[in-house]
DNA sequence: GCTATTTATATTGTGCACAATTAAAATGTA
DNA sequence: TACATTTTAATTGTGCACAATATAAATAGC
């Protein structure tokens, strides 16, 4: 006989809401550099190496062509990257920061520290949190692949 | 100057990566109930209490009217839930389980422990791992409405 | 070199999320 | 009682997520 849960107690419920409260929060930031939270861990990936292909931000992301294709040609009509086919692999979509992309940047940085103030934590109990959360993650998606 | 953060050490994205890894874990399961997990969700909800109002679910959930009202018609259509305004106040509507709604308990009470499974993790860690993340949900959820 | 398979992206369709607006019922107050 | 305000859902529009499918280029085997 299986214990029945409250919501509360229920790990994925408190993942998702804390998820979505976070993104709440960095809308109203995001939105003064017209930017969705999802478009921005775009840049933040693209800011690290500021090439690479659909493919590898697809895997860095976890996030599929069916997302990633519209989302890119809108950020490419902002004119915050560009998109274009290798003559080499035709194939493959080379994404690449513009210099407007790349200016954002400055802006952006002060986004994780907003997360940082309001959490209350310190910085080393969110780098705990962080693994734990980034080791489940890892092994649920193992168990997805099985 | 600010440090300049890797994807990888960004809580948010370790957050919303988790929770749709968990997701992408349920849905094969949550299929065989045709049920998504947002849907899922409300269910764990009216097993609690078999009947709310649509501002409860919100409340309880965090979620709108908007994201609310048509994933509750689609459950009307499925014949999981009633959708009925009260004569003594017609603003409101009411949320009940139908039979078929209330069955699916049943089928439903061994979702999470595939999370407890797949996590490799002891109920111990699970539930401080769960408090951890409420709290920092009801921090920046503090913080959102400041 | 020719075909079969693989790889990379795009398309289509469904279902959330959420901001902004609308609408209708209930309540408060003069 | 009349009217302004508040409460509660519904609607509209945009942008993800993701499964399923399609398409075109590249590579592998023969």
């Amino acid at each position: 006989m299986e214990k029945f849960l409250n919501l509360q107690d229920h790990l994925c419920f408190s993942l998702y809401a804390c998820s979505r409260a976070i993104s709440r929060m960095y809308r109203p930031l995001l939105k003064k550099l017209d930017l969705t939270y999802p478009q921005y861990l775009v840049l933040l990936v693209l800011w690290e190496k500021e090439q690479q292909t659909v493919k590898e931000l697809g895997e860095l992301l976890d996030l599929d062509s069916g997302t990633l294709t519209p989302l890119l040609k809108r950020m490419e009509g902002k004119k915050l990257i560009r998109r274009e086919r290798p003559k080499t692999d035709e194939r493959v979509v080379m994404v690449s920061l513009t210099e407007e992309g790349e200016a954002l940047r400055e802006e952006a940085v002060c986004i994780p520290a907003s997360l940082f103030q309001s959490s209350g934590m310190s910085a080393e109990e969110i780098g705990a949190l962080n693994e734990t959360v980034k080791s489940l993650t890892e092994r649920v998606s193992r168990f997805n692949s099985i």
